[in-house]
DNA sequence: ACTAGGTCCTGGTTGC
DNA sequence: TGCAACCAGGACCTAG
């Protein structure tokens, strides 16, 4: 499930492949797939357009293209962005019945948005209008993690009046833009705080760790080319090899790296949470006086 | 203003 | 063995 660094990956992938290619023809394969505007609008107005910087904004990407215009996408859980040679499909192992649009470039190869689940999303930018208004959920995100502007105090004052589960909040796009769900499991295990505290009790020192560690987690995914769990790759359909990294996430009942106890898996809002009870107590541990 | 929970969607896994 | 039920989760939506 592509998360901000897995977004990054692609994003790096698809910049010498697509920057002044131009869409030579379109086909929408699911209408679901396409965000805005129509579909017959969507697969019209694209061709023709030369691909110039791509901007990754949390787990969104932004194609810039010429005139002014724009191609938004979100992989959400299952979604794919390949630009293949003519016949690459059984390389990258692309399966055609999960294939949602298809776009060919003047270099002949094609640039395919695969997507199983149907969750993700393309909007086209008319050029003239801000990718704000047209991409659903990019005007409302918050921080890039990875930025400067993602300190101790900032989410401090984010989190002052939250009193659900940490792990929640970090999740929540319109605080910081990118963590999902395996990163927010890897991250509050390295900074030993609980899935479960509610957000409003983490002490400074805390937070001043956990945002050290969201930093440290995503930057090493990017790295290693993010985490490849089910059915993420990158733009060459290769796996990444964060995986292999995981202290927590995935690891149900088998042994935590730093204290070898068990990890354990319970439900926070719907979603699974990973964590180790010993490294991350429920309370914070200076209640032990220790 | 806030949070909890349902929804979308499909394929893989589990359980009877 | 076969098949139905369940599970995965990012963002959005509704209800409380």
């Amino acid at each position: 499930m592509p998360e901000l660094p897995e977004v990054e990956t692609v994003k790096r992938g698809l910049e010498s492949k697509l920057r002044g290619r131009k869409v030579v023809a379109v086909k929408v394969l699911r209408p679901d797939s396409v965000g805005y505007p129509s579909v017959k609008q969507f697969a019209k107005e694209l061709v023709g357009h030369k691909f110039r910087e791509i901007v990754r904004r949390g787990k969104y990407l932004v194609f810039e293209l010429d005139q002014g215009a724009a191609l938004g996408a979100h992989l959400r859980m299952s979604g794919r962005l390949l630009v293949l040679k003519p016949g690459g499909e059984a390389k990258s192992r692309v399966r055609a019945e999960h294939v949602r649009v298809r776009m060919e470039l003047d270099d002949g190869n094609v640039f395919l948005f695969e997507d199983m689940r149907v969750f993700g999303r393309l909007w086209y930018v008319p050029s003239g209008t801000a990718p704000n208004d047209v991409i659903s959920g990019l005007a409302d995100l918050g921080v890039e993690p990875l930025s400067e502007e993602f300190t101790p105090k900032y989410l401090q004052d984010g989190l002052r009046n939250k009193k659900g589960p940490i792990k929640s909040v970090l999740l929540d796009q319109t605080l910081i833009a990118g963590i999902g769900n395996i990163y927010a499991d890897e991250s509050l295990h390295l900074a030993g705080i609980n899935p479960q505290r509610p957000a409003n009790t983490l002490t400074m020192p805390e937070l001043t760790k956990l945002v050290a560690r969201v930093k440290e987690v995503l930057a090493r995914a990017i790295e290693k080319r993010g985490s490849t769990l089910r059915n993420y790759t990158d733009s060459d359909g290769v796996n990444g090899n964060y995986q292999s990294l995981a202290h927590v996430y995935g690891r149900e009942g088998e042994n935590c790296r730093k204290c070898k106890h068990s990890i354990v898996r319970v439900k926070i809002a719907g979603r699974s949470a990973h964590f180790c009870p010993q490294c991350q107590p429920a309370a914070a541990n200076k209640v032990a006086g220790k």
